[in-house]
DNA sequence: CTGAACCGGT
DNA sequence: ACCGGTTCAG
């Protein structure tokens, strides 16, 4: 039996609009540990791995590990009936075959609940190793939106490079090129405004932009996001989420900047 | 070596919107004068004419007389790629066959600089004489705006009269007809907001809707605009730029109100 | 001016 | 699904 009572709704509803252009069937899994996703995207190039911490939620019971196919379309549309107010319910019975979202007004005047058949998907859980990145880059969410949808509008691969200067984000396309730096900046009004630069060593990366756009879907579940980069290691874009965990994006650097840029390389 | 400076970037911003959809590619003229641009639209009826003074930079550096050759829609894009209250500074070296369009954020923790292929253009730059014009209307550039907007649903061609009464925009199309008169109104809170409209003989001419209503892009760029007409001369829509200059549209006007209104006539 | 919500177009 | 434009609130 699994109950899992979120008062916050609105940030599963986020989690499914960050993740469902992306990936399109994955298994949640459930464990006395929290509430987490691991999927690659449709065409196995990103990584997905998401965590919501059981002590985020209101009631949290999940007697046995447990792990859920879904369809994240199908949740998705079902995610979008609850008002951003509602506290969400995921409730599954031992052996069953569907889950069930129940959602509850705040004034508890209005209780919806949407039953949804899951799916048997294989899942090759990857063990993501802890790394030691040599420049980890936190900034503000919405300036990394700004700057990976402005990018693509020149070019189609972004190369991030972290120096002392600060990290530049750099495309190249047929009408030109463009060069966007961001200077570590701590003396601003709010910590999440804040762009910091821990840098051990000179790195520099490319990485195709289509995917970095797809991350910064997650841009409202935080106002700052944290890119870690190492040579020849997938880079890390991480959106914390507020009292409970995060979704984190993997995704490999291209091994060469060719001009051929059509095909993603793994 | 050229580098113009400009404290409110998104002058420039609004000056592309307001032609890019007219002009595909067009020269930029810089002098000691300014920074200015002529150019025919791609059907070559109607003419555009830019000036923004040298005065209007914070800094303005221009060695030799320098025309710029550049597409449009890709500058656009570029500029799109800057913030409202960055200041964006255009550079070109002697020779060289690029521009570069630098934009530095406010508090200064961001400098893009977006590089752009110049192009050969042939440009016919033509004189245009100032002319005595029998009458000159200023207004409300929102209004202007609503109005051609309002009336190109009921028909293709404007007959825009002035005469003591005021000035009257009339239309006529296959489900009805449409006048719309706009008196002198001087009593206003704000300059701005006044209609004035100075006479020295009535005229009645008819112009193309679609190329006002092309023109009526430029409307964030000032709160009124100037009207001036005279029988047989192109009229001239300006839309003054705040301590810099103006943008000028030319369109002239149709020789007969027939009933045959696809074919822009010149 | 930014952010969110909404809308229509492509 | 994405994008641009618009609007409204903060």
């Amino acid at each position: 039996m699994l109950e899992l009572r979120l008062v916050q709704g609105s940030l599963l509803k986020k989690v499914l609009e960050a993740i469902k252009d992306l990936v399109n069937d994955a298994n949640f899994d459930c464990s006395s540990t929290g509430f987490s996703l691991q999927a690659m995207d449709s065409s196995h190039v990103a990584l997905v791995a998401l965590l919501l911490r059981s002590e985020g939620f209101e009631h949290y019971r999940c007697d046995r590990n447990i792990s859920m196919g879904m369809n994240l379309n199908n949740m998705s549309k079902m995610l979008k009936c609850a008002g951003n107010d509602d506290i969400i319910t995921i409730k599954a019975d031992d052996g069953s075959d569907t889950v069930t979202f129940m959602f509850e007004s705040p004034t508890q005047d209005k209780i919806a609940d949407f039953e949804m058949k899951l799916m048997d998907i294989d899942s090759e859980h990857l063990g993501i190793p802890e790394a030691e990145y040599h420049a980890i880059v936190r900034m503000p969410s919405s300036e990394f939106a700004r700057i990976c949808k402005d990018l693509s509008s020149i070019g189609d691969t972004v190369v991030i490079s972290v120096s002392k200067e600060g990290v530049k984000f750099s495309t190249r396309g047929d009408i030109g090129t463009a060069n966007i730096v961001c200077r570590q900046n701590t003396t601003v009004d709010k910590p999440e405004e804040a762009t910091v630069i821990e840098m051990n060593e000179p790195v520099s990366l490319t990485f195709a932009l289509r995917y970095m756009n797809s991350f910064t879907k997650a841009t409202p579940l935080s106002s700052s996001v944290t890119i870690s980069l190492s040579n020849e290691l997938p880079v890390v874009v991480e959106y914390k989420i507020a009292e409970m965990g995060y979704i984190r994006f993997y995704l490999a650097p291209k091994i060469e900047e060719d001009e051929d840029e059509t095909k993603p390389q793994v």
